[in-house]
DNA sequence: AGGAAGATCTACT
DNA sequence: GTAGATCTTCCTA
């Protein structure tokens, strides 16, 4: 039976919360529609010892990370939208990044990263809500039985030597290998 | 107003 | 696998 997530499950170590997310499926309500995704891809992100975490520009986004657990944070990069929650007590500005999920009750355009954005229609306006109270996005509880892999980071450009990254084996959603 | 930074994507070899 | 492109946002002066 599908249960909505809650603060305690986001108010935890943010690598827990990654791993535990993948398999979750999250819902997307656009009117009438309901769109459904399994996340199959999640990296966690602590602040400033993480050289990619937004954290480490002092600024908004770290005011946003140190929020409470279940805040959602929304980043455009490269043309693309970038989903994080974030995890742990207030003031730890740690989050996970929602990297890649899985189409589920939906046809999907592209593929990889960009639908979870472009299809789910992600943007600025989610940043700041909370996805444990808000009632046009949230996570809910999948019984799919997953085979969880952990890995480094993708590609060798940006230097994040640490095993934060985790994804569903065998998985054709995951961005890349 | 300008400059800098970024967690990506696509194409080609 | 490697390189480059292109975009949006944020910070500082």
């Amino acid at each position: 039976m599908a249960s909505k997530l809650t603060t305690d499950f986001f108010n935890r170590d943010p690598k827990i919360v990654a791993k535990e997310l993948l398999g979750k499926a999250i819902v997307r309500k656009l009117g009438k529609t309901k769109l459904k995704g399994k996340i199959t891809e999640t990296e966690a992100y602590y602040d400033g010892n993480d050289p990619a975490s937004w954290a480490r520009f002092n600024g908004k986004y770290k005011k946003i990370m140190e929020m409470e657990a279940g805040t959602i944070l929304v980043k455009m990069v490269h043309n693309n939208w970038l989903f994080n929650i974030v995890t742990s007590k207030k003031g730890d500005a740690s989050a996970v990044l929602i990297r890649a999920i899985e189409p589920l009750n939906f046809n999907a355009r592209g593929k990889g990263p960009g639908i979870l954005t472009k299809e789910l229609k992600i943007n600025k306006e989610q940043n700041n809500k909370n996805i444990t109270t808000n009632k046009e996005i949230w996570i809910e509880d999948n019984l799919d039985n997953i085979e969880i892999e952990k890995s480094f980071r993708i590609g060798v450009k940006r230097d994040l030597s640490q095993k934060l990254r985790f994804f569903i084996k065998g998985n054709k959603n995951v961005s890349r290998i």
